[in-house]
RNA sequence: CGGGGUGUAGCGCAGCCCGGUUAGCGCAUCUGCUUUGGGAGCAGAGGGUCGCAGGUUCGAAUCCUGCCACCCCGACCA
């Protein structure tokens, strides 16, 4: 009886159905829904403005490091995209083509294509952008002094995806892509460093996200790359989620694209080039690194409402009183660039509103009622923790912009502490299985570097080397499983 | 694409096996009164092409045939 009392009021846990208690907070939160379209979800106004806050910061950082912000068509034409051939194997299975430009009315009155409006050459709808931009750098390219071109742009992209989930797997979804062209090789190489390191800065600065940097193998590569940076986060039911990566591509698409410079010698030379990226998945990140069974846990940089503040009272008097000094308060925590929403909606009830706003993660919630004004106090709530604590209305703005920046902290350090928990180092492959049957997480192992024993330790396990980390210190070992030596320990997980 | 399942009010479901009043229930919505320091109570009201198209029948949400859509589990993926 009370189990059917709290699926109506609250959400399943974690500890029940993980995958289930994702669902149920991605809705519930208000975050996004199902749309008629399969695999398409509508981003709702609350989750839209979590994205907003990290496409802000984002932009930020990558426009103070020279990048400008352009924008490519949506439809690719189909002889474009078979120039680089690797790069089309990759993502040929999953590509939505358009081949008609008109609708026509039948003669039962339903609507149907006009099979005389075919197109010429089918369009593809863009599952990412390197092929129609680098069809353009061509254009734009023709000496070292063009050279580096930075460019990022922010863009809905579709895959054909077999299954789908909310924000972590959606058929469209939104995302950024950066493509930029170098003279060398160093210069592109270096790029693509500076860009991973700055997503991991923003999954750990701004998410509250530790992340561990890396190489992927080359089985795990990007389609067209020679070599993919990524990180990678732990979720809380032990899997890995793959934020972000980078990608170092060599020569292969401006040899694809023709897209040759003169250098500084008079030597005609084709580009280097990279390209990184990271989408609406992060939001599924966010959420599953740090909320509980309550709900959403923001961290305070990314919260679209850092302060709710619930008046508690009987009478429109009543409310008067609390609404002028809740006027004090919010001139000061607009003075302190913090973020608020005074709810003073007579619709719902305190209790209501108290755990509406855990469930959507708002970091500080304050009550004021007539009892605290008759004191002189106010009580605030912290989402991290639920602590709740009395404190005077004097000085309490100082307050909360202090409690702001220790909420960031304690929630990264929160998730750090998780991680390194559920990170293990083996040795032997039966003590491999054994974790990730009972403990999952991450698992440091040493692995011989071939594709073979990437390959049957994913099929046996359905683990993969997430990656090979940047700091990785150097170590004699054997490969877990064929015995031969090794002098690093790579990152296992099984991922999302 | 293989295996399983589901389509009935805005959402979640019952009814179907065994055909027969006016198709129910919970949540949500609307109105009124009382409430307001942890998801309010009572009273009343509105809301349905029963996924679509055929068929069987005096009669179909229920039986039959075909189609469509969606969900879950696998192989592929940011």
């Amino acid at each position: 009886m009370s189990n059917k009392k709290k699926s109506d009021k609250g959400i399943t846990s974690r500890a029940e159905d993980y995958s289930q208690w994702y669902n149920e907070l991605v809705v519930k939160a208000d975050l996004a829904e199902n749309s008629g379209v399969r695999g398409s979800m509508v981003i709702k106004p609350y989750g839209y403005a979590i994205w907003e806050k990290m496409k802000e910061q984002l932009d930020k950082m990558f426009k103070e490091t020279g990048h400008q912000n352009a924008y490519f068509p949506l439809f690719i034409p189909k002889s474009y995209f078979s120039k680089e051939a690797s790069h089309v194997e990759g993502f040929a299975k999953e590509c939505a083509v358009v081949t008609h430009y008109r609708l026509k009315t039948a003669e039962d009155g339903t609507i149907v294509v006009d099979e005389t409006a075919k197109l010429e050459e089918e369009l593809i709808v863009r599952p990412t952008s390197e092929t129609i931009i680098w069809s353009t750098y061509k254009k734009w390219i023709q000496s070292y002094r063009d050279l580096p071109l930075l460019i990022n742009q922010w863009a809905n992209v579709v895959r054909w995806e077999m299954r789908t989930r909310l924000f972590l797997r959606t058929a469209e979804f939104l995302w950024q892509e950066g493509h930029t062209a170098h003279a060398t090789s160093a210069e592109a190489i270096a790029e693509t460093t500076q860009m991973i390191n700055i997503y991991a800065e923003f999954a750990e600065k701004y998410m509250a996200m530790p992340v561990i940097k890396g190489s992927k193998t080359e089985k795990e590569r990007f389609a067209g790359a020679l070599e993919t940076f990524t990180i990678e986060a732990l979720m809380q039911d032990g899997k890995a989620l793959q934020s972000g990566t980078s990608h170092f591509l060599g020569q292969n698409f401006a040899k694809a694209f023709d897209v040759t410079f003169t250098d500084k010698t008079g030597k005609q030379e084709y580009v280097w080039a990279s390209s990184w990226g990271v989408s609406t998945r992060l939001m599924g990140a966010l959420i599953m690194a740090h909320s509980d069974d309550k709900g959403l846990v923001l961290p305070p940089k990314l919260a679209p409402i850092q302060v709710v503040i619930v008046p508690i009272y009987k009478s429109e008097e009543d409310l008067e009183k609390i609404r002028e000094l809740v006027n004090g308060i919010t001139d000061q925590l607009k003075e302190k660039g913090i973020s608020f929403k005074f709810d003073d909606r007579d619709t719902h009830r305190p209790g209501h509103k108290f755990a509406e706003y855990e469930l959507k993660g708002v970091p500080v919630r304050l009550a004021l009622g007539m009892r605290d004004i008759a004191n002189g106090n106010i009580e605030l709530a912290r989402r991290d923790t639920f602590e709740k604590k009395i404190f005077p209305q004097e000085g309490i703005a100082d307050y909360i912009d202090n409690l702001l920046k220790e909420m960031q902290e304690a929630i990264f350090n929160k998730a750090l502490k998780f991680r390194e928990e559920k990170t293990h180092k083996v040795d032997t492959y039966e003590e491999f299985k054994k974790v990730l049957n009972e403990e999952t997480g991450f698992i440091l192992a040493h692995w011989d570097g071939t594709s073979e024993t990437e390959e049957k330790i994913k099929n046996e396990t359905k683990a993969t080397i997430r990656c090979i980390p940047f700091d990785a210190p150097e170590e004699e070992g054997r490969c877990m499983v064929t015995g031969k030596p090794s002098n690093k320990r790579v990152l296992f997980a099984k991922s999302y």
